[in-house]
DNA sequence: TTGAAAGCGATACCAG
DNA sequence: CTGGTATCGCTTTCAA
């Protein structure tokens, strides 16, 4: 039988409330008792229910957290990132990997209160969750939404400025024939990101070599590689909607033995682990992962605490990292 | 205020007692009964307190899952896999991102009884946590043990099989000088896979080209190529630890200009996603994610039950898949 | 079939 | 500083 808060009063010799209060920390307790009650508890082993404890509090003492895979080194890092900011505010995280939130029935995180509050990262469709959560009144955070409505309560990275700057870092080294590879139409990144890559080259004056648009993946960015590799016209540099794309791009270059970047410059999206691995080194755009995570979980714990009058969202500035994959556009193109 | 049991049995006129009743499925409720008390709940938006459930029952429900990365592919999929054999029992899965587990301080997890089971992940180090659990007797199962005495509890690849298919396949192809590119020493399946390598090529009455070591990424694959290269000097086809030093490998390769596998074979291990979308398409040795998900969650579940009497490990057959990085011996080499 | 009452293991309020 | 007691919300006997 496990030990209970009762066999650590009567072992020690005190009452429960008294055990308790060592529990929690209280400093109203003579030093000899807690000596006594400490030694208790080592002796039996004894550990406090998590279910009791959170029937008594009417908390959990649980963050969740809703991801949908487990193969993103930038979803690593913020939950790494949050993990450890929420243990610093004696709170523990709990990842559920979720594609879709079925049909009328809520999450089991939200379901039976299993949490004292909820972040949401990168949701592919937050539209029904989010109501969910309003409803029942869940402190929730959405990092990266991809609602507009839905700004108030999230951390997202400026999309917009990050296609500009990786458009005018490209600009910057002379290039004239810049084409974009975007993401499909229903993320909100894909459609920031490619306005502030046109908007930068208008201001230059300059049109898009093609703007074509695809899968976030390899095989999107090979193809388009092969297919213009196929009609003898390259553009001089691209700025793909991510790294994924920017590498299958490559890919079917190398294989074709045209060069990065001195025949080609190539700017991805994410700085994704592989990016900066895979020669040659990507030039990149980051998202920071560090901050989002913080802030992620600053915002929540606020909220938990009712802190918070009208939160607003919050937006970040991506980064530019300039690596191996650019350059200045050479005489021969 | 959250409307409680109680709440709803007000409302519809009947006792608690029967509406736990209702809740949990027993068919000695009156259908008409059955019928006030569903729509009582509707109305109130009632849903039974998780934490109160657990302490009357003495069980949470909820599965534990520990891993070290959110980077992986070969995870995202086992996961995923369990998440839904689960689901099936009516257990929710709990993942917690951990690379070290404290001192003396348990994984928050176990610490306060949180979890009903828990499932480890191709943990680094998992002695000390194991131990825990013993004592704690909360059921676990590991899956890729790297301590030989955790088998009995563990789902495995049989990860000597892996590397002497690897090997075989190869070999078959009429490779005569054929090198391997082994992770640290301190992981079992490092000195598994190897072993396998190695017997195959002994059967075959051959040396290994060369056997190098290193660490499980890209970098070690591309700067053991690349110091090859320099020296002038290659091996025909290659056994890398796991895809990334395969991928790393291959990365040196093209840059160099050989091609693969005309000039040189390729085989990786893990079958992680990016092998089979980066050109060339990688040969490797795939790790049943799905039977080893299902494996994972029906022991566990065993376990939980009491129904297992002494129960043995298992271990799975790993299966090459082969792509474009192998090919026969040219004459050329 | 139904319900009254006794836990489950903590915390919180209020006295002392 | 310490402890009695009610309470959190649900499940589980045991009678009726």
């Amino acid at each position: 039988m496990k030990a209970s808060i009762f066999d650590v009063a009567k072992r020690a010799g005190l009452s429960v409330v008294t055990v308790s209060r060592v529990l929690n920390g209280a400093g109203t307790v003579r030093e000899k008792n807690r000596q006594k009650i400490m030694e208790a508890i080592k002796e039996l082993d004894y550990r406090p229910s998590a279910a009791a404890r959170s029937l008594a509090r009417g908390k959990t003492g649980i963050i969740g957290l809703i991801l949908t895979t487990l193969q993103d080194s930038f979803f690593d890092a913020v939950v790494k990132e949050i993990n450890e900011a929420l243990a610093l505010h004696g709170y523990y995280l709990a990842v559920s990997v979720t594609r879709e939130f079925g049909s009328d029935e809520a999450h089991y995180l939200i379901q039976e209160d299993r949490v004292d509050g909820l972040i949401l990262l990168s949701p592919l469709e937050e539209g029904r969750l989010v109501s969910e959560l309003k409803k029942r009144n869940i402190p929730y955070v959405i990092i990266d939404n991809q609602l507009p409505e839905n700004t108030a309560s999230s951390i997202a990275v400026d999309n917009y400025r990050g296609g500009y700057e990786a458009a005018s870092h490209l600009l910057s080294l002379g290039h004239r024939n810049i084409a974009h590879l975007c993401g499909p139409e229903l993320f909100l990144s894909t459609r920031e990101r490619r306005s502030g890559f046109l908007d930068a080259l208008k201001e230059a004056g300059m049109e898009p070599f093609a703007v074509e648009q695809g899968d976030y993946d390899i095989e999107f960015g090979y193809e388009t590689a092969r297919k213009w590799l196929a009609d003898g016209t390259l553009p001089t540099a691209v700025f793909a909607g991510d790294d994924y794309i920017a590498i299958g791009f490559m890919n079917a270059l190398m294989e074709a033995g045209v060069r990065v970047p001195e025949q080609l410059s190539v700017v991805g999206y994410d700085d994704q682990d592989i990016a900066s691995r895979l020669r040659p080194f990507l030039t990149t755009v980051r998202q920071p992962s560090e901050r989002i995570g913080l802030a992620a979980a600053d915002m929540l714990l606020r909220k938990i605490d009712g802190k918070t009058k009208r939160s607003a969202g919050l937006k970040l500035k991506p980064e530019l990292i300039i690596r191996q994959s650019t350059a200045a556009r050479g005489e021969a193109n």
